[in-house]
DNA sequence: CAGTGGTCTAGACCACCAG
DNA sequence: TGGTGGTCTAGACCACTGC
């Protein structure tokens, strides 16, 4: 028994992670069962399998059914990316935001994008760009094709006023996505509009998303040169 | 009581997603406490709690004791996005793997790395280049520094013979760290590297990590270009 | 202050799967 | 096939916070 009762969830996470960082329990070190630890901490079953999981969730422990729980070999880190939406991305900094339409217009699309969105041959969508700005300044390019069929009032909107990327999130909701984030050279359009230099390297996020098998929006933010996205582990 | 028992936390997860979906619920409405859908749903308020709990770690979901549980109005999703070990990243796309190291000395860190290592003035760091490859084309250029107090066994590390990458994550754990991502063009010595033109965008990831208040490394991964990230939502 | 989510408990049964 | 984690339950108390 330990000096102290560990009796809050939080409190065996605590627990097992010293023990990780102090090397007591090294990668691939295979730990006590629940039932186990519960006794050794003073506390119920189920309190040690809620610290256990939320650092398995995490990717610092490895467990499984019968051959137990491990310290993980290969820390698979999980970092969790928060995707804001721009404007308060924006004002988080405290600078001042600014949004201006380019152009926003029903048409059909291209076939790339009619394949990825998985659209019918003849059919239309909504295509936007528009520029957020940053203390008066370009801050995100974005470019985004939002299918009608996902979003049925879409004719009404004006996005003038509001941004395509804020409008959505609350009025087209969706199941599921994929994200992808890359770099690309500042063509001259993308230059010409992000007020940079030609072939500056340009940090980009791909967006898609569904509601079901219904594609509601495929969304391009290329970000002016200097961004960066962080997070912490 | 509907027709059949939701009686699974993933059950009720599963039957609260598709009230959001079917707005039923909408971005800002309150949804019924967890005490009403456990009546509702014939399980225990614990398991609905679960599935709840679930969904607000996820940013679906805005809970707030007394103020009840609503629908998120801006969906801040959370991507968790994986961290792999280089090698693995690699070998999970069925491509053969190469590694190259470039140099490996101990140095004193400019001032800019001490400064953010937080290491004293007259300290010496490992500094570890290498190239990681894909397919025998180059992937990954790994630019990395080490604290040695962080990794006492350090000088003795073949590092010709496992990349700094693989052998920190099993012998050097760390409480905590920060990852940025950006885009940067190509210097003339970073195209010699990753055999690209000079100018040309490349994805870029820096991550520092900590044992306590110790810094143990800090890291610049600059991939070749056409690398892309992905995670989905 | 009172209603909400947050958590802990003790016990139980089950699903999975390594040996 | 037995040991392990995964989960559900019913009940209880607590912490926070909007009203």
């Amino acid at each position: 028994m330990t000096a102290t009762d560990i009796n809050s969830w939080q409190a065996v996470q605590d627990e097992v992670l010293s023990r990780i960082h102090s090397r007591k329990w090294k990668p691939g070190d295979l730990i006590p069962n629940e039932a186990d630890l519960a006794v050794e901490f003073g506390c119920a079953r189920a309190t040690v399998n809620r610290a256990l999981r939320a650092l398995a969730e995490t990717g610092i422990l490895d467990r499984r059914r019968k051959a137990g729980t491990r310290v993980a070999l290969h820390p698979v880190r999980k970092a969790t990316l928060e995707i804001p939406i721009i404007r308060h991305e924006v004002e988080a900094r405290n600078l001042p935001y600014g949004y201006a339409l380019i152009t926003a217009k029903q048409q059909r699309p291209p076939v790339d994008i009619r394949a990825k969105m998985n659209l019918a041959s003849d059919a239309t969508a909504m295509k936007v760009s528009a520029l957020h700005l940053a203390d008066n300044k370009p801050h995100v390019y974005e470019d985004r094709w939002i299918n009608p069929l996902a979003a049925p009032s879409l004719k009404q909107i004006d996005f003038n006023k509001i941004s395509a990327n804020e409008w959505l999130v609350a009025n087209a909701t969706f199941t599921h996505g994929d994200i992808m984030f890359s770099a690309v050279s500042a063509t001259p359009q993308l230059a010409d509009i992000l007020r940079t230099d030609i072939g500056a390297a340009l940090f980009v996020i791909d967006r898609f998303t569904w509601h079901g098998d219904i594609s509601v929006t495929c969304a391009k933010l290329v970000y002016a040169p200097g961004y960066q996205m962080k997070t912490s582990l």
